[in-house]
DNA sequence: GCAATCCGTTCACTTTAGTTAAGAAATACT
DNA sequence: AGTATTTCTTAACTAAAGTGAACGGATTGC
């Protein structure tokens, strides 16, 4: 399970091995049940995630509505907001799946990227990347209609189509589940 | 104009007046006159923006049409996904207004960042930030209709609303100009 | 194993956005 | 200033999403 992590940090920078121990003695890694509730709306947190196996789902609670915004699988990795405003959250965080993840918290961040100062680049340069990937997807949802991005989705990542809950889905496209319904039956029918 | 950036970076590190000075020996302060063109699709590009002054805006041509999917107003800061990804750019970058805008480009920043450790700190947090900032919008846009995103708008950006033509906004929005049009008059309606 | 709940789909109906077109208003061009 | 172009609004019509309700099918919890 540990080299799932080094070997995708490996495409960033090589660890020596001190480094590779050092983040072990850490006892970051941590299994978390189906439905176990990492994070609530209105609570402090200091912890961000790292998805080795399983997914997590961030939803709001909106008039008594659960609005699921994203979902991290394997070898994607979520700071909730809260943590850099150190305000307390406006949102949910839950397991989809049988989960393992990698569990930091910010202290013990600023810790390591200080012991090792190339722990900070890589930490720029994951977070810069990911910024630049959260825009392209958040200008594709812009510049598409719900249609669009299913279809989009099905191309991109067919596994979450698979492994998540329809409703759940439908508030990921910003959509309501019955039109998710519909839009699906109006896809097949012109295949046909 | 200056004072403005380390005005604005006093909020996260103090700058030692070398620090000020060997950033200033860099000449990335530069003008432009609205409607200059500063990233055209397929081109490639090292180049990050920071706003001191106008706005600047992002958008992909589409079958022909313009979708506008972000503006960057004073002291907001844009480093475009081409940069990171080193493949042409999929969209525009355009002066919305005359600017004063402050140029880096990737090399010089990793000669800055190796010569001021600490400088590498304040990119960490910056684009964390960002992405934190960047992830509550695309929530925000998701979980809410047109018209609670044009309400929304107007509370969190009135500004934005002033000083950008409607066909921009509508597709920064995610509708068409009609719709923007016609929303508007809705809710001019509802509060008679 | 049965009841209760939740989930996905379908339907009828309402509301809103997309489309096409036209005209008025603002802006840019020379 | 006068023309051309672009931008904004309005309108009529179409298409798609929201809403409320109903139905089977699956899942969960005693």
């Amino acid at each position: 399970m540990q080299d799932l992590l080094f070997d995708f940090l490996s495409k960033y920078i090589s660890l020596t091995e001190d480094e590779k121990n050092a983040i072990l003695s850490l006892d970051i890694f941590h299994s978390y049940k189906k439905g176990t509730i990492l994070l609530k709306e209105g609570q402090k947190s200091k912890e961000s995630y790292f998805v080795l196996k399983g997914c997590i789902r961030t939803y709001y609670v909106i008039d008594g509505e659960e609005k699921t915004t994203a979902f991290y699988t394997e070898m994607e990795a979520l700071t909730p907001p809260c943590v850099i405003s150190k305000n307390p959250s406006e949102y949910y965080i839950s397991c989809l799946e049988d989960n393992i993840l990698l569990v930091s918290n910010s202290d013990m961040e600023a810790e390591v990227n200080s012991k090792f100062p190339r722990f900070e680049n890589l930490c720029r340069i994951l977070s810069e990347e990911l910024l630049a990937k959260e825009r392209i997807d958040f200008d594709a949802f812009k510049t598409s209609s719900p249609e669009q991005r299913y279809l989009n989705l099905l191309q991109k990542r067919p596994d979450l189509i698979q492994r998540v809950p329809q409703h759940q889905l439908a508030s990921y496209l910003g959509i309501k589940p019955q039109s998710l319904s519909r839009l699906r039956a109006r896809i097949l029918e012109k295949k046909s």
